[in-house]
DNA sequence: CTCCAATATGCAAGCGCTTACATTTTCTTC
DNA sequence: GAAGAAAATGTAAGCGCTTGCATATTGGAG
């Protein structure tokens, strides 16, 4: 591997007739410099072309402003628009994010994590609550900052940047009961090592038990995230002898699926059955009839999550508990029972 | 900022009573370790907790087995599907992806990929081929290694990864040239620093000629990748005097934003007007009628980039060129003028 | 048993940067 | 203009790791 000799501080020194201490001030503390210096080594650096080591940086001052972030998926949008926010912020900050995705595998999110600490990755933002203590562990014996997003919780010793998934089940579901509807279908993302899928079940058998509603009879699928298993698991629930009247999903994608399969199928939604989602991505508003979902502020968590984690970078025992609200869009695949 | 004591090389080794140089090999080379001490050393690893600090490791050993990507923007899904398949073909080889989006600023994309550098990125995946000479200087002045995909070109300096933007959308109009089509209109992403999107508007506007269609006639309008915007800019061009008997749109996003849009408008199509997409992204598959589109092989780029990365490292003067295929996706949403 | 090649390990010199501390220069103040 | 404080700069010691080279150990072959 032959790696072209690139510049380095001394090089710069040495052309600003400098030490090499100086020109690290200058890059690193302007105003500690007097400004006829300043000139002196920032025309030296552009001329040689200099950028700085970022290992040989990462290694001397114990800091790589770089965040860290481990996503199940890349492959659909459901965290894109969360991510983007976050992103803008730290560059905005001046610090770079790190994305690595996990496929919804909890080993795999174990080691990415790992591989993304030791890459010097200043604060982690992770997706849901629930890994094992082992990592936990690992991230809290290295007081690596971290914000967990996409999930809610006020437990003391981690920071949340979230919203609450069962709430928000909750009320779509209490919306279908007042809407009449008894019998409940759920297209749900596979629950294992995924508690906000499990929350948002949590949320509906809720509703429905506190409505006196018999919960047990609600046909749960499991599916991964994409519109034609969406599609695939709505078509096995509407086969069952006593089909549900509305069949709520975990995720806008799997509705779209479950909505484009009714159509196949030549029901009327929401007249022969009602369907809802949850994220309100912007496919939910090709949808036709406009799709019922629940608004996430993706955005806004994004945003957040990277103030969060820019300020415990500085104070180790800075802790936030960020709830955000979440809203019902009404669109008109959630209807009465007929 | 506390930073818990971590231990170090040299910690393990007292633990394994080796030298550091030893555990250093059992990390990175073991096969060139005695048995036993490899064993020995693991466990002092493993009680320890001891993972190696990237940063001195990439001093040491300029290499970080991380590789950057710069990415328009991660708010939609064209990218996902490729650059997820990229990852995980990294990942497959033990490197990490780092990825960063521009926003679609040739600026901002310059900053993160000198960002992405200086972070000691082993190699880049860029998208499309315009950016700046300086840019383009400095990658080369560093020797990085460099891919580029969603576009195409034989340039010997550079490797590519890509399809054939102009090709594609030259057939997809002359398929509906032979529908009867004269009248085009088109709908498209931001030109400028854009030569995906210029390439595309190119195809069409070289199949007109070719059948000796007026090319000046067609409506060409720019817009960002939204479904709503795409909405917008089909009712603008549908709203002229001599409104065209189909919109070709740049991307699925604004396709599903112009077919919505379409019905809302009370068009039949593809009676009234046909609309076709770009990407074959899932959601083309939810619309109605089902979208005609240009699939492309994204994760296949994906992949194979990844493999010229790898591969580029370390055979410095490796480049390749590959030219992926497109196909059409018959859909509905194009058919004969009525 | 030697002896020598092959294999395994240790030594120590950096990699390029930051930063505590020491030193020099500049600025105040009387 | 001298003295002391403040500001600017320099000196040099690492940060934790890899790796070329030297040294020690092992394993045949004779």
């Amino acid at each position: 591997m032959t790696q072209l000799e690139l510049p380095t501080l001394e090089d710069v020194a040495k052309a600003a007739l400098v030490s090499t201490a100086t020109v690290s001030r200058c890059l690193n503390t302007p105003e500690r410099v007097a400004a006829k210096t300043l000139d002196k080594v920032l025309e030296a650096v552009k001329t040689l072309g200099y950028s700085p080591n970022f290992g040989a940086r990462a290694l001397a001052a114990k800091r790589t402003n770089t965040f860290g972030a481990v996503i199940p998926t890349m492959d659909n949008a459901i965290f894109a628009r969360g991510l983007q926010a976050f992103q803008e912020e730290l560059v905005k900050n001046g610090a770079t994010l790190l994305v690595a995705s996990s496929s919804y595998d909890p080993e795999i999110e174990e080691e990415q994590i790992r591989a993304l600490v030791a890459r010097g990755a200043d604060g982690l933002l992770l997706i849901g609550t629930e890994r094992s203590p082992d990592i936990y562990q690992f991230i809290e014996d290295r007081q690596i900052p971290m914000v967990i997003c996409w999930a809610y919780s006020n437990e003391p010793t981690r920071s949340y940047v979230g919203f609450d998934n069962y709430q928000a089940t909750f009320e779509l579901a209490e919306r279908a009961i007042k809407f009449g509807h008894r019998k409940f279908g759920f297209i749900s993302a596979h629950q294992a090592g995924n508690d906000r899928a499990r929350e948002r079940i949590r949320g509906v058998i809720a509703a429905l038990n506190e409505h006196n509603i018999d919960a047990s009879s609600m046909d749960i699928i499991e599916s991964h995230y994409s519109i034609a298993a969406g599609g695939e698991c709505f078509k096995k629930i509407m086969e069952t002898p006593t089909p549900p009247t509305i069949v709520m999903c975990g995720n806008d994608v799997l509705a779209a699926g479950a909505a484009k399969m009714g159509h196949e199928m030549g029901l009327n939604i929401p007249n022969e059955v009602s369907i809802t989602g949850f994220d309100n991505l912007e496919l939910a508003t090709i949808l036709e009839p406009a799709l019922t979902t629940v608004h996430v502020p993706h955005r806004e968590m994004g945003k957040l999550a990277a103030g969060v984690l820019l300020q415990n970078v500085n104070d180790r025992s800075y802790r936030q508990h960020i709830k955000l609200p979440t809203s019902i869009v009404e669109g008109s695949s959630l209807g009465p029972v007929s």
